[in-house]
Formats: C-alpha cells, structure tokens, sequence
DNA sequence: TTTTGCTCTTGACAAAAATCAAGAAATTAT
DNA sequence: ATAATTTCTTGATTTTTGTCAAGAGCAAAA
C-alpha cells in the first residue's frame, strides 16, 4: 500500500482496497518549487491538494500584513474548502514553504468519487465533522489561552515543524508577532 | 410553511416539499426555562437542538473561568457536533439563556432522514462546508483583529444580541474580559 | 417594597503583547 | 567564499488587555 492510500484509508475508512486504489489513481503527483503558488486569493480553486513531503502554507493579505491561517505538512490535505467545493472565489492562497510533492486531484476527478464510491458521501461527512471539530478547538485555544500557552500546545503536537519552515508564519498561524514568538521560546530555553 | 421548514429549506435545499415535511416532523418542539441545560460536558450528545426562540449558550470550563464558545439565535442548530455525530463524549455545555422554544430532533430519528432522503448525505455535507468556513472566518478574527475590531465586527453583524443576553458572554465569545468589553462599548459610544 | 443577587462599570494597577529599530544569525544567490 | 537577502533576536518603549476591588444599576425574589 503506498501512503497516499493509506492516509485515505485512515481519513476515510474506505474498505474496499480497490475503491482505494481507485481513489488515488485520481490523483496526480506533482512538485512544487519552495515559493510556487498552488493557489491565489481571488481565484477559483479547482484542485485539492495532498501533502506527500514539503510544507504548504495557507494565508490572506491584509492591509498591513499576511495571516498565516494554516501550515500543512505531509498526510495533510490543503485546499479552500469553500471555493473548491461552491466553485466561488478562494480567499486563500496557497504556497509551498520548501520543494514539496504534492498529490493533486482536480474537482472534475473528485466529483468522480462520489460516482463510484456509493457511501462516499457519508464518509466525506464524518471526515468534515472531524475537520469542524479541530477548528472548534483551535477557536478554544484563542478565547481561553495567553500566546505563551498557545506556543505551547502547538509546540507539543508540531514540534517537528519548528526547524523546517520560517517561525514568523508559526507566530501568525498562533496570532502573536514574530516578535513575541521569539520571546517565549526564549523563555522556555531555561 | 411553518419556520422550521423555511429554515431547513433554506439551509439544505431539499426541494421535495414532502421530504422538507417529514423532516420537521421528526423534530418535537420543546420549552426551556432561563438556566435550564440541555446538554453536560462529559454525557453524551443524542440530540441537535434548533432555536425556534431564545438564546442557547455553548460553553466549556477551564480551571478558572467559563468559556463561551458560542451563543445560538433564532434560526440556527446547536449540539456537540463531534459527541452527536461520533457518539463520544461531549466537549460542550449547553444552556438556555432565557426561557427558549426549541425543536429537538434524536440521533435515531436523525438517522431515518439519511434512509429516506437519498440526497440527504449530499446536502448536509454541503451545510458541514459552510459551518467550516465560518469557522475559519472566525479563527481568521482572532489573527488578524484586535479586541476592539472584534467587537465592532460583531456587532455590526449581531446588533440583536446585545439588549438581550448578558453581555459578560458576548466577551467571553469573542476572547476577551467583561472590563474590556465593557470599555470598548463605552469608547464606541462617544 | 425591600432585599438579594446578578451584571455591568469604573479606577488603579499589573501583565501581556505590539511596535519600532538595530543587529545577529542563517540561508540563498553570485 | 563572499555578498545579498531573509529571518530571527533583542532592547526600549508604547499600547492593549487583564486583574483586582469597589460600587452602581437592575432585575428577580421574598
């Protein structure tokens, strides 16, 4: 089994191995180059994307500054659900934070899932209550933790990231500056 | 039409009237008093509730305070999606804030939609999109806003809220104290 | 009506976090 | 290897937000 299937398999619960097989044919393999754009704010996006290896950050602009909304690393899906899925206008964009591979399906092939897979609505739907799930949690850290607890319950569960991609984007992704986020790892050195 | 069913339309699109029918039948339509729960963290989640009138408080405690994830209106569901879908144990409390109309649905009968809608796996996971993307949005405030911002944004988009439940919740929901809150509106006010 | 709780506001102060500016340190390009 | 660029750190300072404590305002209950 290569891993793409088997993360399909550990999201998706898909038992049929040949459904699987069928599922991941759908994607295509590609590479990015550190910098390349997978996705720009404003555009309709028609393609989801899997992490094979390489960091994939997902961000907006503001006025004044990029936010950071998410950084996913290999075994994780990125995309903006809502443009790929409603087919309106992305308010991501998407890059690669290093030279990446990246599985891709197209919304035409994923539409051909459904087709074949007969329960894949109902997986879809158990896989996205578990995506809500996550997010509820991260609304939770904001209203209950100081930027100092955030860092580290992030910490704890990614601390694989924190020598592979720029720090500046793990303090957005948390809502503190560059700044502040250098200060307490710091102060959790001593 | 009664309002549930405009509601249900409006947020599932199910287009056979009948279908909308049976739905909102197999919802029963019950009173709660100020303070009542409907659901206790740690039980689990059977039931998904609708605000036919009243405000729905979903909160959490940590060591030392009370977190209010969210407050539902009018027209909108609350549950602990993950415990009702997953039948795990429920993160969330849930509480009535005044005395509140609500039509509750059990997990059982939620089931027999998905058997006798067929496209009812479709349409919910479409809703599920759009509840992530709120929730996006919402984590998006928390990166790139201030107190202040967050409470003007809020506001401008929740004015009915705020004669009508107790304002220490509202800043609580939006990540910050009843003393700030209370000064940003003061501040506003000039 | 009076009392009893909540809830909200206010002030004084403390702590947390942001901003600005300057340099290190590390990475990438030449 | 060296230069150029980007990223990270640090200090000084300001702004924002939280904490604590007291009191005012309201609403519910006796």
């Amino acid at each position: 089994m290569t891993e793409l299937e088997n993360y399909i398999k550990s999201y998706f619960g898909v038992v049929e191995i040949n459904d699987i097989k069928m599922i991941v044919s759908l994607f295509k393999i590609t590479t990015v180059k550190k910098g390349d754009f997978l996705l720009k704010s404003d555009k309709y996006c028609d393609k989801l994307s899997f992490v094979q290896s390489g960091f994939l950050r997902m961000f907006a602009s503001t006025d004044d500054k990029e936010i950071t909304q998410w950084i996913s690393t290999k075994g994780y899906f990125s995309t903006d659900l809502a443009s790929f899925i409603f087919e309106t206008k992305s308010r991501w964009t998407i890059q690669a934070l290093v030279d990446s591979e990246i599985f891709t399906i197209t919304k035409d092939d994923y539409k051909k899932i459904g087709d074949l897979v007969p329960q894949w609505n109902e997986l879809e739907k158990l896989f996205l209550v578990r995506c809500f799930t996550i997010l509820e949690d991260r609304i939770f850290t904001h209203l209950s933790m100081s930027a100092e607890e955030r860092y580290n319950f992030f910490f704890e569960n990614n601390k694989g990231l924190f020598n592979q991609v720029p720090l500046q984007y793990i303090a957005s992704l948390l809502g503190m500056t560059a700044e502040t986020f250098s200060r307490i790892r710091k102060k959790q050195l001593l």
